[in-house]
DNA sequence: GCCAACGTTGGC
DNA sequence: GCCAACGTTGGC
């Protein structure tokens, strides 16, 4: 099973939007990037992400599910744009902030840090049980 | 609010 | 196919 990381700014969608979807979750739509569209192509119905609000608050605030493997962005009609369905899991009880995640060698390989730009990410393992471990979870999903 | 990074578009 | 111009994102 593998692990991303979804980013959006929470004057978008945050973390609350996503909850309040509950089980039934949400397209992850709007994105047209290539490189985020493949990186969408890529996930399996079961995979784990963390959810990443930037701007503002720039840190990992949660973790979320794909619930639909790649299908056509229901927001546009230009079929080259698809999508993934997620939902949220469960809050971490500390967010990982940005700033955390620059200073921890660990994490230095991230996407997020090497590609600020790019808004859908694949996460390593290693990566994964460290900022769930940062986020003061006992235990990495 | 600014600016660096970088993706996209369009003219040639 | 190249590259300049332009637009967008996101950190600071």
């Amino acid at each position: 099973m593998s692990r991303w990381l979804f980013k959006s700014e929470p004057s978008t969608w945050s973390w609350d939007d996503q909850v309040a979807k509950g089980d039934a979750g949400e397209e992850w739509d709007g994105v047209r990037n290539y490189q985020a569209r493949n990186v969408m192509r890529e996930m399996k119905v079961g995979d784990l992400g963390f959810f990443y609000h930037s701007q503002d608050q720039k840190a990992v605030v949660g973790i979320v599910e794909v619930i639909a493997a790649s299908h056509p962005d229901s927001t546009t009609d230009d079929e080259r744009w698809d999508c993934v369905d997620i939902k949220a899991v469960r809050p971490l009880p500390q967010p990982v902030t940005l700033a955390e995640i620059k200073a921890d060698p660990r994490l230095s390989d991230m996407a997020l840090v090497r590609q600020a730009r790019l808004s859908v990410q694949p996460v390593t393992d290693a990566e994964w049980a460290a900022i769930c471990a940062m986020g003061g979870l006992d235990e990495a999903p």
